[in-house]
DNA sequence: TCTACAATGATAGTTATACTATCTTTTTTT
DNA sequence: AAAAAAAGATAGTATAACTATCATTGTAGA
Protein backbone atom coordinates (compact mmCIF):
# COMPACT_ATOMS: atom_id res chain seq x y z
CA UNK A 1 0.00 0.00 0.00
CA UNK A 2 2.90 2.32 -0.21
CA UNK A 3 2.07 5.48 -1.93
CA UNK A 4 6.02 5.22 -3.67
CA UNK A 5 6.95 8.19 -1.46
CA UNK A 6 10.94 7.64 -0.25
CA UNK A 7 12.83 10.62 1.41
CA UNK A 8 16.21 11.58 0.76
CA UNK A 9 17.81 12.03 3.65
CA UNK A 10 21.96 12.41 4.47
CA UNK A 11 23.95 10.20 3.57
CA UNK A 12 26.00 10.50 7.17
CA UNK A 13 23.23 9.17 8.46
CA UNK A 14 23.59 5.70 7.54
CA UNK A 15 25.96 3.05 6.93
CA UNK A 16 23.57 1.15 4.54
CA UNK A 17 20.42 3.07 3.26
CA UNK A 18 17.48 1.13 5.69
CA UNK A 19 14.94 2.33 3.41
CA UNK A 20 15.99 0.34 0.51
CA UNK A 21 15.45 -3.48 2.18
CA UNK A 22 13.27 -5.17 4.41
CA UNK A 23 15.55 -5.73 6.93
CA UNK A 24 16.59 -1.89 7.03
CA UNK A 25 12.70 -1.00 6.90
CA UNK A 26 12.17 -3.19 9.94
CA UNK A 27 14.89 -1.52 11.86
CA UNK A 28 13.31 1.78 11.57
CA UNK A 29 9.22 0.24 12.15
CA UNK A 30 10.47 -1.49 14.91
CA UNK A 31 13.34 0.92 16.98
CA UNK A 32 10.00 3.32 16.36
CA UNK A 33 7.95 1.26 18.59
CA UNK A 34 10.70 0.16 21.30
CA UNK A 35 12.23 3.85 21.73
CA UNK A 36 8.45 4.96 22.41
CA UNK A 37 7.92 1.91 24.55
CA UNK A 38 11.14 2.20 26.72
CA UNK A 39 12.58 5.27 26.32
CA UNK A 40 15.47 6.22 24.42
CA UNK A 41 17.93 6.27 27.34
CA UNK A 42 17.45 1.82 27.72
CA UNK A 43 17.02 1.27 24.45
CA UNK A 44 19.73 -0.36 22.71
CA UNK A 45 20.57 -2.49 19.74
CA UNK A 46 20.58 -5.81 21.27
CA UNK A 47 16.57 -5.20 22.24
CA UNK A 48 15.75 -3.99 19.02
CA UNK A 49 17.54 -7.20 17.61
CA UNK A 50 15.94 -9.28 19.93
CA UNK A 51 12.29 -7.72 19.40
CA UNK A 52 13.02 -7.41 15.66
CA UNK A 53 13.78 -11.56 15.69
CA UNK A 54 17.69 -10.08 14.42
CA UNK A 55 20.71 -9.48 15.28
CA UNK A 56 22.82 -6.88 17.11
CA UNK A 57 25.55 -6.64 14.84
CA UNK A 58 23.27 -6.21 11.28
CA UNK A 59 21.43 -3.33 13.01
CA UNK A 60 25.41 -1.64 13.12
CA UNK A 61 25.59 -2.71 9.21
CA UNK A 62 22.82 0.16 9.11
CA UNK A 63 23.51 2.61 11.77
CA UNK A 64 26.74 4.22 13.81
CA UNK A 65 24.89 3.84 17.00
CA UNK A 66 21.62 4.76 18.59
CA UNK A 67 22.17 8.21 18.35
CA UNK A 68 22.51 8.69 14.68
CA UNK A 69 19.51 5.99 14.57
CA UNK A 70 17.51 9.11 16.62
CA UNK A 71 19.01 12.05 14.39
CA UNK A 72 17.54 9.90 11.37
CA UNK A 73 14.19 9.13 12.80
CA UNK A 74 13.85 12.81 14.00
CA UNK A 75 15.00 13.95 10.35
CA UNK A 76 12.36 11.50 8.55
CA UNK A 77 9.62 13.23 10.41
CA UNK A 78 10.92 16.67 9.60
CA UNK A 79 10.96 15.66 6.19
CA UNK A 80 7.71 14.08 6.35
CA UNK A 81 6.11 17.66 8.07
CA UNK A 82 7.71 19.30 4.98
CA UNK A 83 5.77 17.33 2.70
CA UNK A 84 2.48 17.67 4.79
CA UNK A 85 2.92 21.25 4.54
CA UNK A 86 3.26 21.47 0.85
CA UNK A 87 1.06 19.15 0.74
CA UNK A 88 -1.57 20.87 2.95
CA UNK A 89 -0.79 24.40 1.75
CA UNK A 90 -1.15 23.55 -1.96
CA UNK A 91 -3.19 26.39 -4.39
CA UNK A 92 -3.62 27.79 -1.12
CA UNK A 93 -4.24 31.99 -2.22
CA UNK A 94 -4.57 33.83 1.28
CA UNK A 95 -1.19 33.81 3.12
CA UNK A 96 -2.93 34.33 6.50
CA UNK A 97 -4.52 30.98 6.06
CA UNK A 98 -2.03 29.76 4.50
CA UNK A 99 0.15 30.11 7.80
CA UNK A 100 -2.83 28.86 10.13
CA UNK A 101 -2.74 25.62 7.97
CA UNK A 102 1.01 25.58 8.65
CA UNK A 103 0.66 25.94 12.31
CA UNK A 104 -1.81 22.94 12.64
CA UNK A 105 0.22 20.57 10.53
CA UNK A 106 2.49 20.87 12.76
CA UNK A 107 0.76 20.79 15.81
CA UNK A 108 -1.46 17.92 14.36
CA UNK A 109 0.70 16.23 12.14
CA UNK A 110 0.33 12.47 13.78
CA UNK A 111 -3.38 12.71 12.80
CA UNK A 112 -2.67 12.84 9.29
CA UNK A 113 -3.19 9.54 6.92
CA UNK A 114 -0.36 7.55 7.52
CA UNK A 115 2.08 7.51 4.01
CA UNK A 116 4.51 4.91 4.93
CA UNK A 117 3.59 1.63 5.82
CA UNK A 118 7.13 0.58 7.26
CA UNK A 119 6.94 4.16 9.73
CA UNK A 120 4.00 4.85 11.99
CA UNK A 121 3.65 8.71 11.92
CA UNK A 122 1.81 8.66 15.15
CA UNK A 123 4.44 7.12 17.39
CA UNK A 124 6.99 9.00 15.91
CA UNK A 125 5.17 12.42 16.56
CA UNK A 126 5.31 11.11 20.23
CA UNK A 127 9.20 10.40 20.04
CA UNK A 128 9.86 13.51 18.36
CA UNK A 129 7.89 14.75 21.52
CA UNK A 130 9.91 13.76 24.32
CA UNK A 131 13.05 12.94 22.42
CA UNK A 132 13.55 15.35 19.67
CA UNK A 133 15.69 17.89 21.40
CA UNK A 134 18.81 14.97 22.17
CA UNK A 135 19.02 15.24 18.47
CA UNK A 136 21.29 18.48 18.20
CA UNK A 137 22.31 18.54 22.47
CA UNK A 138 25.22 16.81 22.22
CA UNK A 139 29.17 17.66 22.37
CA UNK A 140 29.06 16.34 18.03
CA UNK A 141 26.54 19.20 17.01
CA UNK A 142 29.34 21.49 15.68
CA UNK A 143 30.94 18.37 13.62
CA UNK A 144 27.66 16.63 12.67
CA UNK A 145 26.00 20.16 11.55
CA UNK A 146 29.31 20.48 9.19
CA UNK A 147 28.55 16.83 7.70
CA UNK A 148 24.66 18.60 6.66
CA UNK A 149 22.62 16.32 9.42
CA UNK A 150 20.56 19.24 9.99
CA UNK A 151 19.92 20.33 6.92
CA UNK A 152 16.34 19.05 6.63
CA UNK A 153 15.66 20.51 9.75
CA UNK A 154 16.95 24.46 8.62
CA UNK A 155 15.50 23.86 5.69
CA UNK A 156 12.03 23.44 7.27
CA UNK A 157 12.68 26.09 9.03
CA UNK A 158 13.25 28.57 6.32
CA UNK A 159 10.35 27.18 4.36
CA UNK A 160 8.47 28.02 7.08
CA UNK A 161 9.99 31.38 7.53
CA UNK A 162 9.47 32.33 4.30
CA UNK A 163 5.37 31.69 4.76
CA UNK A 164 5.84 34.22 7.51
CA UNK A 165 7.35 36.73 5.33
CA UNK A 166 4.65 36.38 2.91
CA UNK A 167 2.18 37.46 5.71
CA UNK A 168 4.20 39.92 7.21
CA UNK A 169 7.56 41.33 4.70
CA UNK A 170 8.57 43.29 7.59
CA UNK A 171 8.52 40.80 10.33
CA UNK A 172 11.89 40.95 11.97
CA UNK A 173 12.35 37.52 13.31
CA UNK A 174 10.93 35.11 11.02
CA UNK A 175 13.41 32.31 11.73
CA UNK A 176 13.00 32.54 15.08
CA UNK A 177 9.51 32.58 15.23
CA UNK A 178 9.45 29.52 12.65
CA UNK A 179 11.56 27.27 15.04
CA UNK A 180 10.05 28.84 18.03
CA UNK A 181 6.80 27.19 16.36
CA UNK A 182 8.61 24.09 16.27
CA UNK A 183 9.70 23.84 19.89
CA UNK A 184 6.17 25.29 21.06
CA UNK A 185 4.26 22.62 19.68
CA UNK A 186 6.20 19.95 21.53
CA UNK A 187 6.83 21.33 24.59
CA UNK A 188 3.19 21.94 25.34
CA UNK A 189 1.84 19.40 24.79
CA UNK A 190 4.53 17.39 26.41
CA UNK A 191 4.22 20.19 29.00
CA UNK A 192 -0.02 19.22 29.43
CA UNK A 193 0.84 15.76 29.18
CA UNK A 194 3.66 15.62 31.72
CA UNK A 195 4.04 19.08 33.76
CA UNK A 196 1.28 20.75 33.45
CA UNK A 197 2.01 23.75 35.42
CA UNK A 198 4.11 24.85 32.80
CA UNK A 199 1.47 25.87 30.27
CA UNK A 200 -2.03 26.81 30.34
CA UNK A 201 -3.43 24.54 27.73
CA UNK A 202 -4.66 21.34 28.18
CA UNK A 203 -5.07 18.12 26.06
CA UNK A 204 -6.60 14.67 26.37
CA UNK A 205 -5.69 11.85 24.45
CA UNK A 206 -5.08 13.10 20.67
CA UNK A 207 -6.82 16.27 20.72
CA UNK A 208 -4.07 19.12 20.49
CA UNK A 209 -6.94 21.75 19.62
CA UNK A 210 -6.18 23.88 22.63
CA UNK A 211 -2.02 23.68 21.30
CA UNK A 212 -3.24 25.33 17.58
CA UNK A 213 -5.45 27.83 18.93
CA UNK A 214 -2.59 28.96 21.37
CA UNK A 215 -0.15 29.22 18.51
CA UNK A 216 -2.14 31.00 16.05
CA UNK A 217 -2.98 33.80 18.88
CA UNK A 218 0.91 33.90 19.48
CA UNK A 219 1.74 33.64 15.89
CA UNK A 220 -0.80 36.76 14.55
CA UNK A 221 -0.34 38.63 17.58
CA UNK A 222 3.22 39.52 16.51
CA UNK A 223 2.11 39.48 12.72
CA UNK A 224 -0.24 41.75 13.38
CA UNK A 225 0.36 45.42 12.05
CA UNK B 1 33.65 34.74 50.67
CA UNK B 2 29.98 32.56 50.83
CA UNK B 3 27.60 35.31 51.40
CA UNK B 4 25.90 32.21 53.18
CA UNK B 5 23.30 31.23 50.89
CA UNK B 6 21.93 27.88 50.82
CA UNK B 7 19.18 26.75 48.66
CA UNK B 8 16.47 24.30 49.95
CA UNK B 9 16.26 21.45 47.03
CA UNK B 10 13.90 18.22 47.26
CA UNK B 11 15.12 15.67 49.41
CA UNK B 12 14.80 12.91 46.38
CA UNK B 13 17.88 15.20 44.33
CA UNK B 14 20.42 13.53 46.65
CA UNK B 15 21.37 10.86 49.25
CA UNK B 16 23.05 12.96 51.30
CA UNK B 17 23.13 16.60 50.68
CA UNK B 18 26.11 17.88 48.95
CA UNK B 19 25.69 21.53 50.39
CA UNK B 20 26.45 19.81 53.99
CA UNK B 21 30.05 18.64 53.57
CA UNK B 22 33.05 19.97 51.78
CA UNK B 23 33.15 16.09 49.65
CA UNK B 24 29.51 17.86 48.57
CA UNK B 25 30.68 20.85 47.15
CA UNK B 26 33.45 19.42 45.46
CA UNK B 27 31.14 17.30 43.78
CA UNK B 28 28.83 19.72 42.63
CA UNK B 29 31.99 22.28 41.62
CA UNK B 30 33.78 19.61 39.49
CA UNK B 31 30.93 18.10 37.91
CA UNK B 32 29.64 21.38 36.49
CA UNK B 33 33.77 21.96 35.17
CA UNK B 34 33.28 18.39 34.08
CA UNK B 35 29.59 18.05 32.16
CA UNK B 36 30.49 21.49 29.92
CA UNK B 37 33.54 19.97 29.43
CA UNK B 38 32.81 16.58 27.76
CA UNK B 39 29.22 16.73 27.96
CA UNK B 40 26.61 14.79 29.78
CA UNK B 41 26.44 11.76 27.32
CA UNK B 42 30.60 11.38 28.05
CA UNK B 43 30.38 12.31 32.00
CA UNK B 44 30.49 9.25 34.34
CA UNK B 45 30.86 9.25 38.10
CA UNK B 46 34.64 7.54 37.42
CA UNK B 47 35.57 10.64 35.41
CA UNK B 48 34.15 12.94 37.73
CA UNK B 49 35.78 11.05 40.99
CA UNK B 50 39.28 10.87 39.06
CA UNK B 51 39.25 14.13 38.16
CA UNK B 52 38.34 15.87 42.07
CA UNK B 53 40.58 12.83 43.40
CA UNK B 54 38.24 10.75 45.06
CA UNK B 55 36.74 7.76 44.14
CA UNK B 56 33.04 6.57 42.07
CA UNK B 57 31.86 4.97 45.44
CA UNK B 58 32.00 8.21 47.35
CA UNK B 59 30.24 9.89 44.39
CA UNK B 60 27.65 7.48 44.79
CA UNK B 61 26.63 8.36 48.36
CA UNK B 62 25.86 11.47 47.30
CA UNK B 63 23.51 10.70 44.34
CA UNK B 64 21.86 8.16 42.74
CA UNK B 65 22.86 8.42 39.75
CA UNK B 66 23.98 11.09 36.98
CA UNK B 67 20.63 12.01 36.12
CA UNK B 68 19.56 12.59 39.13
CA UNK B 69 22.90 14.87 39.55
CA UNK B 70 21.65 16.72 36.39
CA UNK B 71 18.36 17.40 37.64
CA UNK B 72 20.38 18.64 40.82
CA UNK B 73 22.24 21.05 39.10
CA UNK B 74 19.48 22.42 37.18
CA UNK B 75 17.56 22.58 40.47
CA UNK B 76 19.98 24.89 41.86
CA UNK B 77 20.15 27.23 38.51
CA UNK B 78 16.39 27.71 38.73
CA UNK B 79 16.69 28.20 42.76
CA UNK B 80 19.27 31.00 41.97
CA UNK B 81 17.26 32.32 38.97
CA UNK B 82 14.45 32.97 41.52
CA UNK B 83 16.63 34.38 43.60
CA UNK B 84 18.09 36.60 41.25
CA UNK B 85 15.11 37.92 39.78
CA UNK B 86 13.43 38.71 43.44
CA UNK B 87 17.18 40.09 44.06
CA UNK B 88 16.76 42.49 40.20
CA UNK B 89 12.81 43.89 40.66
CA UNK B 90 12.87 44.17 44.40
CA UNK B 91 10.93 47.61 44.72
CA UNK B 92 10.30 48.03 41.28
CA UNK B 93 6.95 49.51 40.93
CA UNK B 94 6.62 49.57 37.17
CA UNK B 95 5.21 46.31 36.14
CA UNK B 96 6.64 46.86 32.70
CA UNK B 97 10.01 47.51 33.41
CA UNK B 98 9.78 44.43 36.15
CA UNK B 99 9.32 42.36 33.05
CA UNK B 100 11.80 43.38 30.91
CA UNK B 101 14.06 43.10 34.01
CA UNK B 102 12.92 39.44 34.24
CA UNK B 103 13.50 38.94 30.94
CA UNK B 104 17.21 40.42 31.49
CA UNK B 105 17.92 38.45 34.29
CA UNK B 106 16.75 35.07 31.96
CA UNK B 107 19.21 35.63 29.49
CA UNK B 108 22.22 37.33 30.97
CA UNK B 109 22.14 35.31 33.95
CA UNK B 110 25.39 33.95 34.06
CA UNK B 111 26.46 37.98 33.41
CA UNK B 112 25.47 38.35 37.63
CA UNK B 113 28.14 38.26 40.33
CA UNK B 114 28.43 34.75 41.57
CA UNK B 115 26.89 33.94 44.16
CA UNK B 116 28.65 30.65 45.87
CA UNK B 117 32.33 30.17 45.64
CA UNK B 118 31.61 25.96 44.82
CA UNK B 119 29.16 27.12 42.12
CA UNK B 120 30.38 28.71 38.94
CA UNK B 121 27.50 30.54 37.49
CA UNK B 122 28.71 31.05 33.75
CA UNK B 123 29.76 27.33 33.38
CA UNK B 124 26.50 26.26 35.23
CA UNK B 125 24.50 28.57 32.73
CA UNK B 126 26.08 26.95 29.63
CA UNK B 127 25.05 23.09 31.03
CA UNK B 128 21.43 24.20 31.04
CA UNK B 129 21.33 25.84 27.73
CA UNK B 130 22.86 22.86 26.18
CA UNK B 131 21.44 20.08 28.82
CA UNK B 132 18.85 21.58 30.49
CA UNK B 133 15.56 20.23 28.62
CA UNK B 134 17.31 16.33 29.29
CA UNK B 135 16.47 16.70 33.42
CA UNK B 136 12.85 16.12 32.26
CA UNK B 137 12.95 14.37 28.70
CA UNK B 138 12.96 10.50 30.61
CA UNK B 139 10.54 7.79 30.77
CA UNK B 140 10.39 8.48 34.61
CA UNK B 141 8.70 12.32 34.57
CA UNK B 142 5.73 11.29 35.82
CA UNK B 143 7.37 9.55 38.77
CA UNK B 144 10.02 12.02 39.56
CA UNK B 145 7.27 14.74 39.30
CA UNK B 146 5.34 13.59 41.79
CA UNK B 147 8.50 13.31 44.24
CA UNK B 148 8.11 17.10 43.19
CA UNK B 149 11.45 16.92 41.74
CA UNK B 150 10.52 20.07 39.41
CA UNK B 151 8.54 22.07 41.83
CA UNK B 152 11.14 24.48 41.89
CA UNK B 153 11.34 24.73 38.08
CA UNK B 154 7.46 24.92 38.46
CA UNK B 155 7.40 27.83 41.14
CA UNK B 156 9.66 29.99 38.77
CA UNK B 157 7.60 29.70 36.19
CA UNK B 158 4.64 30.69 38.67
CA UNK B 159 6.65 33.69 39.62
CA UNK B 160 7.40 34.97 36.02
CA UNK B 161 3.33 33.86 34.86
CA UNK B 162 2.49 36.47 37.83
CA UNK B 163 4.72 39.01 37.12
CA UNK B 164 3.17 39.26 33.50
CA UNK B 165 -0.73 39.21 34.82
CA UNK B 166 0.62 42.44 36.50
CA UNK B 167 1.12 43.48 33.19
CA UNK B 168 -1.43 42.62 31.22
CA UNK B 169 -4.51 40.93 33.19
CA UNK B 170 -6.20 39.19 30.60
CA UNK B 171 -3.90 37.72 29.41
CA UNK B 172 -5.07 34.10 28.64
CA UNK B 173 -1.42 32.46 28.28
CA UNK B 174 0.48 33.97 30.99
CA UNK B 175 2.08 30.47 31.95
CA UNK B 176 2.52 29.32 29.05
CA UNK B 177 4.08 32.60 28.14
CA UNK B 178 6.39 32.55 31.25
CA UNK B 179 7.99 28.77 29.91
CA UNK B 180 8.63 29.84 26.48
CA UNK B 181 10.35 32.54 28.01
CA UNK B 182 12.95 30.17 29.43
CA UNK B 183 12.89 27.58 26.57
CA UNK B 184 13.44 30.87 23.94
CA UNK B 185 16.17 31.93 25.82
CA UNK B 186 18.18 29.27 25.77
CA UNK B 187 17.06 27.46 22.56
CA UNK B 188 18.34 30.41 20.62
CA UNK B 189 21.41 31.25 22.47
CA UNK B 190 21.81 27.73 21.68
CA UNK B 191 20.99 28.17 17.79
CA UNK B 192 23.29 31.10 17.59
CA UNK B 193 25.64 29.64 18.53
CA UNK B 194 25.35 25.96 17.04
CA UNK B 195 22.57 26.28 13.86
CA UNK B 196 22.18 29.85 13.34
CA UNK B 197 19.84 29.01 10.51
CA UNK B 198 17.51 28.46 13.12
CA UNK B 199 17.07 31.88 14.44
CA UNK B 200 17.80 35.76 13.30
CA UNK B 201 19.58 36.93 16.28
CA UNK B 202 23.67 36.90 16.56
CA UNK B 203 25.32 36.71 19.83
CA UNK B 204 29.34 36.62 20.23
CA UNK B 205 31.07 35.89 22.91
CA UNK B 206 28.64 36.13 25.92
CA UNK B 207 27.38 39.15 24.64
CA UNK B 208 23.12 38.27 24.53
CA UNK B 209 22.01 41.81 23.70
CA UNK B 210 20.17 40.57 20.94
CA UNK B 211 18.28 37.51 22.79
CA UNK B 212 16.65 39.59 25.19
CA UNK B 213 16.01 42.61 23.01
CA UNK B 214 13.96 39.51 20.53
CA UNK B 215 12.08 38.14 23.58
CA UNK B 216 11.25 42.09 25.38
CA UNK B 217 9.76 42.24 21.30
CA UNK B 218 7.51 39.54 21.72
CA UNK B 219 6.19 39.41 24.80
CA UNK B 220 5.50 42.96 24.50
CA UNK B 221 3.54 42.38 21.47
CA UNK B 222 1.71 39.94 23.07
CA UNK B 223 0.97 41.81 26.13
CA UNK B 224 -0.17 44.97 24.32
CA UNK B 225 -3.37 45.90 24.39
C1' DT C 1 20.55 -22.93 -13.93
C1' DC C 2 24.74 -22.08 -12.13
C1' DT C 3 27.83 -18.83 -10.16
C1' DA C 4 29.31 -14.99 -7.71
C1' DC C 5 28.67 -11.89 -4.39
C1' DA C 6 26.11 -9.20 -1.33
C1' DA C 7 23.26 -9.40 2.80
C1' DT C 8 22.21 -11.52 6.98
C1' DG C 9 22.84 -14.62 10.94
C1' DA C 10 25.43 -16.77 14.66
C1' DT C 11 28.81 -16.44 17.81
C1' DA C 12 32.48 -14.61 20.43
C1' DG C 13 35.27 -11.24 22.21
C1' DT C 14 36.73 -6.32 24.14
C1' DT C 15 36.37 -2.28 26.72
C1' DA C 16 33.56 0.84 29.26
C1' DT C 17 29.53 1.97 32.03
C1' DA C 18 26.69 1.69 35.90
C1' DC C 19 26.41 0.22 39.56
C1' DT C 20 26.91 -2.73 44.66
C1' DA C 21 29.51 -4.68 48.49
C1' DT C 22 32.95 -4.90 51.90
C1' DC C 23 36.57 -3.53 54.50
C1' DT C 24 39.95 -0.07 56.12
C1' DT C 25 41.30 4.45 57.30
C1' DT C 26 40.38 9.12 58.51
C1' DT C 27 37.64 12.70 60.49
C1' DT C 28 34.22 14.46 63.49
C1' DT C 29 31.31 14.39 67.51
C1' DT C 30 30.49 13.72 72.41
C1' DA D 1 39.60 8.77 74.39
C1' DA D 2 35.75 6.27 72.51
C1' DA D 3 32.13 5.97 69.33
C1' DA D 4 30.22 6.98 65.18
C1' DA D 5 30.09 8.87 60.76
C1' DA D 6 32.38 9.88 56.42
C1' DA D 7 35.52 8.85 53.03
C1' DG D 8 38.91 5.84 50.67
C1' DA D 9 40.45 1.51 48.58
C1' DT D 10 39.42 -2.36 46.29
C1' DA D 11 36.86 -5.83 44.03
C1' DG D 12 33.11 -7.66 41.73
C1' DT D 13 28.71 -8.06 38.57
C1' DA D 14 25.66 -7.11 34.73
C1' DT D 15 25.00 -4.74 30.83
C1' DA D 16 26.15 -1.40 27.03
C1' DA D 17 28.49 -0.39 23.08
C1' DC D 18 30.77 -1.84 20.12
C1' DT D 19 34.20 -5.06 16.54
C1' DA D 20 35.59 -9.33 14.25
C1' DT D 21 35.05 -13.64 12.04
C1' DC D 22 32.89 -17.14 9.76
C1' DA D 23 28.87 -19.62 8.15
C1' DT D 24 24.46 -19.34 5.68
C1' DT D 25 21.00 -17.50 2.77
C1' DG D 26 19.22 -14.73 -0.96
C1' DT D 27 19.64 -12.59 -5.36
C1' DA D 28 21.26 -10.70 -9.93
C1' DG D 29 23.65 -11.55 -13.92
C1' DA D 30 26.21 -14.83 -17.40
Amino acid sequence: MSIGIKFTLNEHLFLRDPQDSKLGKKIIKESIVLIDEIGFEAFTFKKLAKQMQSTEASVYRYFENKHVLLIYLVSWYWEWMSYLIDFNTMNIEDHERGLKIVIRTIVDASRENPAIDYVNETILHRIVISEGSKAYHTKHVDEENKHGIFKTYKDLIQKVANIILKVQPNFKYPRSLASNLFEMANNHIFFAQHLPRLTDIEVQEDNYTEVSEMMEYFTFRLLAN
